[in-house]
DNA sequence: GCCACAATTGACGTTTACGTAAACGTCAAA
DNA sequence: TTTGACGTTTACGTAAACGTCAATTGTGGC
């Protein structure tokens, strides 16, 4: 049940080259078996090539989203580094709700934008038919 | 009323080196007056960083931020443009939903890892006073 | 066994977003 | 007048994240 994939198949479901797919892999975020020379990504690297890449539409660098992956496995033993580790995924979440924050703002700059953009296309309409032609519904173009 | 600012109290605000900020001006996104040769950046001036600044959290190029921009102050005469401009809006918007959407995941697998964390760490309390000492209440370091 | 095609491994190139250093102007305080 | 503290331009450097190209090396199909 564990599908394995080559990196051409994973490039394809993914829609990214297989040179980023090696790059990520020299990077140490992926590590993929072999059979022979060949890679083989199992269910797993799948899950984590997943994970990479909704950090970088986030924006995160490789090493931010490294460092994320590793949250999901390490299991630190010490209470030091459990606390730090809370920390960094404290640091995360804070980083994450600023994003968002963003987001809502931006999109409703973009929402006044588009609706500034509709009441011009308007106008714009009727000055194309200044005469007493009855009410200019929608035109296909 | 419409205060002014050099170069290094706008980098101060903000934070960005000033560099930073003459690239973003060699970019294109920046276009402050001049007393002189010196910089003197307006009240719209820190808008528009402000602006540059919150697209560069949200992980867009410059070249990006720059297009987004451009959509808070065009004025596109023609039909045809505008049209353009409204799909160019909705695309934004599309990617910044994405986003969105990527942060709630995110935000609720971390969650669930810090629980795990916390977890972890009773345990850990626990495994180092297994005498018959009362509730181990937090400790201060 | 041979061929076409996929995959691998270097190695170098490219773009983006600045950092860094050099060399110089400016103005005010000491 | 010297000395900082800023500011400017020019130019080269750099890290990240791949793209691209060449040279091999398997490897499945006939």
């Amino acid at each position: 049940m564990t599908e394995s994939l080559s990196i051409s198949e994973l490039s394809r479901e993914f829609e990214v080259t297989p040179r980023a797919i090696r790059f990520y892999e020299d990077e140490g975020l992926l590590h993929p078996k072999r059979r022979g020379r060949q890679r083989v990504y199992s269910n797993r690297d799948r899950v984590r090539l997943k994970l990479i890449l909704r950090g970088k539409r986030l924006g995160f660098s490789l090493m931010e989203i490294a460092d994320m992956i590793s949250m999901y496995h390490s299991d630190p033993g010490e209470t030091a580094q459990l606390d730090y580790f809370i920390t960094r995924i404290d640091d995360r979440r804070r980083q994450l709700r600023q994003q968002r924050e963003d987001i809502e703002t931006t999109l409703n700059e973009l929402d006044i934008i588009e609706k500034q953009c509709r009441e011009r296309l308007e106008n714009l309409e009727v000055e194309k038919q200044p005469t007493h032609r009855e009410a200019s519904a929608s035109r296909l173009k």
